[in-house]
DNA sequence: AATGAATGTGAGTATCCTCTTCATATTCTC
DNA sequence: GAGAATATGAAGAGGATACTCACATTCATT
């Protein structure tokens, strides 16, 4: 027992109970994603997410109290997807090219549903008052995660932290644009990323 | 003589003759940047530039005949800025940590003012019909000086382009992500950029 | 079959901004 | 001082937008 918070369950007005009910909230949140990747910050209006969704709007203030609690709901559901990616990719004990192959796997797969959704997430996206916390929580043990993986394959302890900056933003970068040429499934691209993780990870001290 | 095409000038209602209408319509360009790179596409409104430029609405539209013809502007000057830093460091034939050093430190420096309006421009903002041939070029000339450099420290011939587009999304991510941070000046983070195009462009076969 | 709860609808409201114009005022050049 | 260049900002015209509410439909339960 103890803290079982299980899910703060997003700011939602209203739970749904029924089948039907989950899988509107659901199309919901979805076509969320769909129009923020898609629009931007800027083309994304209530009226336009519930149309997405095949959904009236009305359905969707049923259960979202405010644009914002929707644009939470996203978020989460979407960091949540990261989260477990990189976390997978840096547990065990791997050789270094199997953690940079897994990892870029999955970023691209976490990315190539809706591209630019992370970064539009990160970069445009106000965020709720009460949503800093998670934000900020997110992005700690986002890094975390990437530390864990800089320490174990570098032996120097001391840069590891901007290490894991670095790479993480190197990594976002090359995807975020090859998202937006629709070259994320480009095998050559996949290869040299690899090789750009593993490079900069084995530290060649080269002129 | 032959070709001296000298500034296609932009498309502007009429041209600054004056001093002072001159330092006008530099100070709206100057303004707009900012408002872009601070509010993004979804807070860049005409009005909102002219009061930030300290300028009358009136004065804007006397020189800009409607708000896409000033993101133009903006965008050229940028893109001019960005093209000659990158060029410049990719000239001549330099030891590869110099040229990384340089390379960095000019991103840093065209970043530094208005941290994230390259991404704005590149993501958000919206192109004139007429402006997607130079925005086109722009990318293609980009490119190109990147792939210069790969060629010159990579021998392998195959796949410069790829690398050539991994390493300056890679170096974009890591700016702009440190822009957003307000990290751009650490100098440890700029030492470590350095290291992972370094690293990157020896090639390091570790395993 | 019936009843109440859960769910879904979408026209409508009220509000806020937006881009742009234009008639007028000020400042410069010569 | 004349005419050109430059600057002003109130106002028009229009379009979105977030969100509500009175009502219709479907479900779970008996």
């Amino acid at each position: 027992m103890s803290t079982r918070i299980a899910k703060p369950a997003a700011r939602m007005r209203k739970q749904p109970r029924q089948a039907r009910s989950i899988a509107t909230v659901e199309s919901i949140i979805e076509a969320g994603a769909h129009v923020l990747s898609e629009l931007g910050w800027a083309g994304f209006s209530t009226n336009k997410v519930a149309e997405a969704a095949g959904v009236s709007i009305g359905s969707l203030y049923q259960y979202f109290p405010d644009k914002l609690a929707l644009v939470e709901a996203i978020r989460r559901r979407h960091f949540d997807h990261v989260l477990s990616v990189i976390s997978q990719a840096a547990a065990d004990q791997k050789p270094l090219r199997q953690f940079a192959r897994e990892l870029v796997r999955g970023m691209i797969g976490a990315h190539s549903i809706h591209p630019t959704l992370h970064q539009v997430l990160l970069d445009e996206a106000p965020g709720d008052r009460g949503s800093r916390a998670a934000h900020a929580s997110f992005q700690a043990r986002y890094l975390e995660h990437y530390a864990t993986a800089v320490a174990q394959y570098r032996k120097r302890r001391k840069d590891t932290e901007t290490m894991a900056r670095v790479l993480s933003s190197a990594v976002e970068g090359v995807i975020h644009n090859a998202a937006r040429r629709n070259m994320l499934e480009a095998p050559e691209l996949q290869k040299q990323l690899v090789e750009l993780i593993a490079a900069y990870l084995s530290g060649s001290r080269a002129t």
